[in-house]
DNA sequence: AACCACATTGACCAGACTGGTCAATAGAAT
DNA sequence: ATTCTATTGACCAGTCTGGTCAATGTGGTT
């Protein structure tokens, strides 16, 4: 539960809290602007201010709210039990496009709130990014096993095309989710999709 | 030649051009700021708009400026005869990289600019953008030699793969561009560097 | 009905910033 | 000294900023 809000708190709050991950997700913190954020929800001004007391406090709440779901609903879902690079991936794929299409704004989100250069908001971001995103990066990356790569492949390399695949594979069906509707046909298409990449890298890499 | 400009006219507008170039780059049409452009070119307001008549005709300046550059500098130069896909995509990459060392901001300004939504200068653009951009990608990714990929290979799926795979190479590129400088020493360890991920796609790939 | 507590509104504020103007100045060439 | 253009920056009206607050709406309790 984040600040100790109720579930009514939070559902009321959520009309602005989704418009305004959007705009910030968009514009970052010193660009992005109320107005449009009231606009975008269908609340008035007052309201917004009502609940977060000013521009940084909305931003540093959405900071916390991010995180808690990317832990909650990806992190912790995660099976680091796992060790394959492929099964891996795989998983932490389907899980973030599973994300995206219910949390559009939030990866982009917290992308763009941890880089931020906003003097007003730096320092308090930071502590509260690294945290998360430097653990859960570094256990993601370790102890992976490359015991059934191929002899003499350059498995450096190797992992990091790996990683571009799935990366390039991600923007491709983000930008898919941004024009159509999600219905369960095209998730079964899409994951044999996916998986015939896989399937190409294996043959690539896997003896 | 530009406009009919001359080059000691070009000359003189440089530092504004480069400035221009990077706030528009940064925050596209709208969102960009005059102010923030003459202070960082160093020039008063007054220049500016001396120069340039208006916001809006500096900006479509700019966009023929790149593409003349870009069609100059990095279109002209790729050479069309080559089918090999990796010999193409070597050629083409490392072109890209040598242009974003040159003009840092030219490829960013033009891929905001051809998909600003800007009611100002969208049909302005649309109209010049198009003609070069997807001529030029339609050309280049034609008749791409793939008799020599290993049989049974997904070719539709192994091009991607290599295409994401240059994608991110030059992402990871360019941001070490932003923070180094650029010396004959990089270059060579990072040719050797690219080319070593060429080597692993082709082990892939090719028979 | 009367009262209350709270949710919600939107007109309003001072101040920052917008693209753009223009009379005044600087500097070079004659 | 004169004339030319290159360049400046104070200034403009208008828009947008984050934030305030008295007023109004709403639903429940007495």
């Amino acid at each position: 539960m984040i600040s100790g809000l109720s579930d009514l708190e939070l559902a009321k709050r959520e009309p602005i809290v989704n418009a305004a991950l959007k705009e910030f997700a968009r514009k970052g913190y010193d660009e992005a602007s109320t107005n449009e954020i009231v606009r975008e929800a269908g609340v008035s001004k007052g309201l917004l201010f009502h609940y977060f007391h000013s521009k940084k406090e909305l931003f540093l709440f959405l900071v916390d709210y991010t995180l808690e779901i990317i832990q909650r609903e990806f992190v912790d879902l995660i099976n680091t039990e796992e060790r394959d690079i492929f099964a891996r991936y795989r998983q932490a794929a389907l899980l973030k496009i599973d994300m995206i299409a219910r949390h559009p704004y939030v990866f982009d989100f917290i992308g763009v709130a941890a880089l931020t250069e906003s003097a007003q908001v730096k320092e308090a971001i930071q502590s509260r990014t690294h945290t998360l995103l430097a653990l859960s990066l570094s256990r993601f990356f370790d102890q992976m096993d490359t015991s059934r790569f191929r002899p003499g492949i350059d498995v450096k390399r190797a992992m990091r095309i790996i990683i571009w695949t799935m990366e390039g594979y991600e923007r491709a069906a983000q930008q898919e989710l941004q024009t159509k509707t999600v219905s369960q046909l095209d998730y079964d298409a899409f994951l044999a999709d996916f998986d015939a990449y896989i399937d190409v890298l294996k043959g690539c890499f896997y003896q």
